[in-house]
DNA sequence: GTCTATATTAAGATAGAC
DNA sequence: GTCTATCTTAATATAGAC
């Protein structure tokens, strides 16, 4: 099998438990390899399961959200499309931010780089997208850090309440208040 | 020594580290205590010192936020003197939250329920201050869910960007935001 | 209340057969 | 490419002296 046939199983186990938390038991256990198997796929043990998933979290950011914030339609249309694909890759509020968890706890050291340039990339093709749409550089740049931070902190809601109500209402009035013309956020 | 001399020591390890990342070791080297001793004082072990936490932040909250936003003065004031609150208690956006961090891995199945707790206090006591304003119940509602999800996404995206200015940012914006008088995210 | 010493279990990792 | 078996290290936890 070749090593991408796990990376759901590592997605979901990494979502569950945490860089610390998801074992190699815990991954032997899941995809059925045995633990040596696991370091045929992957020599460079769990890390090297981590850096294979952030790279093939990195081209689904290339391929979903870049594709639709770059595609046909006015900005409005195109934040929706974002929007949608994010409910699917968050499965509709339910699961839980991999880049959010990597940053929590002893992986932080070893993955902070590759999550803060997912953040950047992610915030700057946002900004663009609303730059294009006739608003200022600068504060396209802050809608694109409040559309990031609004994602993020209603995942965490919608997990530390069991909810995922919260996620569903902020993405479906994320696209909006995007778009709108006048900050309501003047100091 | 009261076991309450080791929060401080507690929270800064499970901070950095997370749950499962936050050694006896790594605690007994912080606290400057043997194993021993730390079993002497917490016989739980690492769940009971983080249930020692949990009740540390849970009267946090009681003393500080919920104090704050039953004191004089309007809502704003008073939503602002959370705001101050909740900076020195993120070290300016320095340090992530405890609460978001147990969410995360393995410890979540263990705290769920008090994080849970944690979460809905403190949204109920945002919501009563915009009540008492003259704001619209339900709409009160999604604002107390709002300002903890700019929170703790501008939380994340300062750990992410390694830079605390967009939680800076979102806690001098958030009083007015949640005083506003009209919804700006209406469906 | 703190220590040393140790028990027990599990984690990460590798050797070598098939 | 997968396995069994094993190694090494580290984690949680306890016994018992001081």
């Amino acid at each position: 099998m070749l090593k991408e046939t796990y990376i759901p199983y590592l997605i979901r186990l990494f979502r569950q438990y945490g860089y610390d938390g998801a074992t190699l038991s815990k991954i032997s256990e899941a995809t059925g390899l045995g633990k040596a198997s696991l370091y045929h796929h992957f020599p460079g043990g769990k890390d090297e399961m981590v850096e294979t998933v952030l790279d093939f979290l990195q081209q689904w950011l290339d391929q979903n959200i870049l594709v639709v914030l770059a595609s046909q339609g006015d900005a409005l249309t195109r934040l929706r499309r974002m929007c949608d694909r994010l409910s699917e890759l968050y499965e509709q509020g339910n699961q839980p931010c991999l880049s959010a968890i990597l940053l929590m706890g002893s992986a932080r050291g070893i993955f902070h780089n590759r999550v803060n340039a997912l953040f950047r990339v992610w915030i700057d093709a946002i900004a663009n997208v609303l730059i294009e749409d006739g608003i200022d550089e600068e504060l396209a740049k802050y809608r694109g850090e409040d559309a990031v931070i609004a994602i993020q902190g209603s995942l965490i809601l919608s997990q530390g309440l069991n909810d995922p109500s919260p996620f569903m209402r902020i993405i479906q009035q994320l696209p909006i208040q995007l778009c709108r013309e006048k900050s309501n956020s003047s100091s």
